[in-house]
DNA sequence: GGTTTTACATAACAGTCGTTATAAATAGCT
DNA sequence: AGCTATTTATAACGACTGTTATGTAAAACC
C-alpha cells in the first residue's frame, strides 16, 4: 500500500505510539527505533514522516493538546457549562490523559533549553485559561456561578490548580480520591460545600 | 591535598554544579563529563564519589529538598509562622529555588520508569504538606488564621497550589507579579481581601 | 623516610544514539 | 505493460554516552 498514504494518519499513529511509550518508560527512554518498532515499521518511518526526532516530539505534544482539548469539549458537550466536569476531563484520570501528561511533563525539562518549546507551552497554559474562562462564563450566564465572578482570575487560579493536581495525581493516584479532587476544585470556583 | 577530603564536601560542590547545569540546559543534556569539566575536575570526581550517574542524580534530589527546606525553615525563622511567607520562600522567585525546581521537574520524568524515586517523590510531597501542616497549626495557634481551620486539608490544597504555581513561575515568570502570587496563596488560605 | 592509602587524571571500551545513504518493493499513471 | 513516484527496509556512519581499567601524585601513618 504505497503511493497513496495519508501522512496525517502515519504521524499520528507513531504519535500514539509514542505516547503509550513515554507514559510507560520515560521520554528519556524514547529512541527512534523503539517507536518504530512498537509502531510495526522499521525507523524509515520516523525519518520519513519527520525531519527530525525534535520535530516528531513537538507533533505529539500538540496531537495531545488538540486531544486534550477535545476532551474537554466533550464533557461541555455532556454537562453543559460545568466547570469541575470540564477540568475533570483534562485531569490525568483516564489512561489517555494520563498520557497527555506524560509527554507535557517530560518535555518541560526539553523547554529549558529550547525557547521555541517553552514559548509554545506557555502560549498553550494562555489558551487553556482562555478556554477555562469561557466555560465560568457560561456557567454564569446559566446561572450555576454567581453574577460578578471574575473569569480572568478565576480561569488563572483553576488552571494554575489543575496544574498541581495533575502532578500529584499522575505519580501518586491512590492519594486522590475522586471526592478530594472535586473539594478542592469546588474550593477555587468558591462553592464551599 | 589528596587523603584528607571531605566527601560530603566534594559531593555538594558537585551537586551545586549539576544544578545550575540543569537549570540552564535541562536534565537531559546533562553528561557526567560536563559535570565534571564545569566543577573543575576530570570525570573521576563523579566516579570515584558517586556509585554511578542515577546516585549521582538521587544525591543532587536529596540536596536541593535539603535545601529547599532550610530556605522555608529561615523565613519561618523571619517571619514567624507566615503562611505566605514559607510558601514563598519554596516558589522558584530566586536563583536557587529555580534550581531546586528545575531538577525535581526533570525528575518527574524519570520516576515513571524508577520505582525507587516515585516513591520518594511522594515521600516529599507528604513530607511538605506536614511541613505546611505545621505551619498553618502554628499559624492558628498564633491567632493569625481562625481557630478550627482544618489544617491537613488546607496543606493539602497549598502544597498543590504551589506545585502548580512553581511550574507556570518557572517557565514564564513574568506573567506573574508578586502581589498576583500573595493574592493566589492569601485565596487558598481563606484570606479574601 | 619509606610505605601505603587516597584523590584525581587519562584513556580506552563497549554500547547506543540520531541521522542518512542505498536499495527493494509497491501501486498509481499513461 | 512499463514507467515513475512514493513508501518502507536495511545498513552503515560518526558522535556521543556511562563506565571502568590503568597510571600518577600526594599526604598521612608507622
Amino acid at each position: 500500500m504505497p503511493r497513496i498514504v495519508d501522512h496525517q494518519q502515519r504521524r499520528d499513529a507513531v504519535a500514539r505510539v509514542a505516547l503509550s511509550l513515554i507514559v510507560e518508560h520515560g521520554l528519556d527512554a524514547l529512541t527512534v527505533r523503539k517507536v518504530a518498532r512498537a509502531a510495526g515499521f522499521s525507523t524509515a518511518i520516523v525519518s520519513h514522516y519527520f525531519a527530525d526526532k525534535r520535530q516528531m516530539l513537538l507533533y505529539v505534544y500538540r496531537f495531545a493538546v488538540l486531544r486534550a482539548a477535545g476532551q474537554v469539549r466533550d464533557a461541555l458537550d455532556a454537562h453543559g457549562h460545568d466547570v469541575v466536569a470540564c477540568l475533570e476531563a483534562l485531569l490525568p484520570l483516564t489512561p489517555q490523559s494520563r498520557e497527555y501528561w506524560a509527554i507535557w511533563l517530560a518535555l518541560w525539562d526539553w523547554s529549558t533549553s529550547d525557547p521555541e518549546l517553552s514559548a509554545e507551552q506557555n502560549l498553550q497554559v494562555r489558551n487553556a485559561r482562555q478556554m477555562v474562562a469561557a466555560v465560568v462564563e457560561g456557567a454564569v450566564a446559566e446561572g450555576r456561578l454567581p453574577a460578578g465572578t471574575d473569569s480572568a482570575m478565576l480561569a488563572r487560579r483553576l488552571v494554575t490548580m489543575t496544574n498541581g493536581l495533575a502532578v500529584q495525581i499522575l505519580f501518586d493516584p491512590a492519594d486522590w480520591s475522586r471526592e478530594q479532587i472535586r473539594d478542592v476544585i469546588r474550593y477555587e470556583i468558591g462553592l464551599r460545600s
